[in-house]
DNA sequence: TAAGACAAAAATATAGAAAAAAGCGGACCC
DNA sequence: GGGTCCGCTTTTTTCTATATTTTTGTCTTA
């Protein structure tokens, strides 16, 4: 009769959705590491030392950063350990390129054949999103992650009915990777006066719900290339 | 006393381009078992097991998973272990779409930048594919392997001065994909009768040699699309 | 027949050993 | 006197063997 060889010693908080493995615990949190630039791109990443930050064993970071490297994430040269992705100016602008090309392709089929499920979802997320950016998100730490959630819902859902796994896949990296970029570059109030990022949603929007295939990719692209512009410029790269 | 557990035991040979680690050794063997469907699509991997057959550890067939996992030629379940990626007609479909969209895009950059430089090493590439086609690859193993290699060269090729990276690196993804696709439906010489590929490929070349890009995407998309209609009804999916 | 416990197998985690690279100090040569 | 190269020490990465946890298949029992 064995008692209590104690399920529950490890974690007894619910600790979000982590799929139990600790692995995957420690992808989680250096995954929000890096997106959150507190490893900086470059930087080159101890395992001895996050293993010892999160509590667990070499062998579980280990994993952690080949997980990561098929995000490109982070890089790894074989016998001199891993590093976070660096940033440069040519690669924003390939990932931008890409991104337009990838998410107009995801949207025009999205629209062509997303059904009334799809718009029901896509309304929701829009409602978030455009109340949330009413109330000034940027300031609070706190408020400003709820966005980004929202903000990436919202673009997720646009091109959710497209039905390519293998572009969504795409897709949501090079999302990622210019989440990264975004992320580098908040705070840069003056720029952002001169643009009304809510505006550039609600184009998309409305296009889409019309269902007006180029109108809607024509405003994707313009948002995004914005974007990309204001981060670059925002960026000392 | 602990005599020769040798350096030099397990591979004095010196084995291609392998970088040296172990588990790049083991990423390497696994990788090509399956591409070669050694490793049947769907089936359950077992870690001890590969563990054993290629004298390594199970950290490291464990890392080389991993790394595979990044290029989507196996999946993962949390606590359930490692499968080989199934593959189904949904899947092949997307691919196809996916490629195709992707190729195009990079074949239009790639004729628009490329150099001198960049003709004569495709001048090189279409050169070797060309004789390896009059040899009827296709009975012998190695020979096959061959064509196989200077086939994927001359795709290689025509995209390689795109200059975008990211385009590039999701075109080699989805490459790879449709290879893994391919190599199940060799052998069906009656299908393949009624198709002159070496003919395809002259046709790409040919347009894009006089940098006519529409015509070149479009006997490119007539090749990867022939090429999946063929694969799709040859294999039992 | 179905529920539950037991046993086997497989996946995951850990700690420490071996191998490789990086850092460092001193000697040697120009 | 300054710079460079060689060897050693230290750090870091990689590997292995073993322990723990989870899942799965089976067999009993009501």
């Amino acid at each position: 009769m064995k008692i209590i060889h104690s399920p529950a010693e490890t974690a007894p908080a619910p600790m979000a959705e982590s799929p139990g493995t600790k692995s995957h615990r420690a992808y989680t949190q250096i995954r929000a590491d890096i997106l959150s630039c507190t490893h900086l791109p470059g930087t080159k990443l101890n395992i001895a030392g996050l293993a010892a930050d999160m509590d667990v064993s070499l062998g579980a970071v280990r994993e952690a950063l080949s997980m990561l490297q098929s995000e490109a994430l982070v890089v790894s040269e074989p016998q001199r350990g891993y590093t976070v992705s660096p940033v440069s100016p040519k690669e924003l602008a390939d990932i931008t390129e890409a991104r337009i090309a990838i998410e107009a392709l995801c949207l025009r089929t999205s629209i062509e054949r997303g059904d009334l499920a799809w718009e029901s979802r896509l309304v929701a997320a829009w409602h978030r999103l455009s109340r949330l950016s009413q109330t000034e998100a940027g300031r609070d730490q706190h408020l400003s992650d709820v966005w980004s959630r929202a903000h990436a819902d919202f673009h997720a859902e646009l091109v959710g009915a497209c039905g390519n796994d293998w572009l969504l896949r795409m897709r949501a990296m090079l999302y990622e990777q210019s989440e990264r970029y975004r992320r580098m570059s908040v705070s840069v109030p003056q720029q952002n006066a001169t643009r009304d990022v809510p505006a550039e949603h609600k184009a998309i929007f409305d296009a889409v719900m019309e269902r007006d295939i180029d109108r809607a990719v024509a405003a994707l692209e313009n948002h995004l290339r914005k974007t990309a512009t204001i981060v670059r410029s925002s960026v000392a790269l």
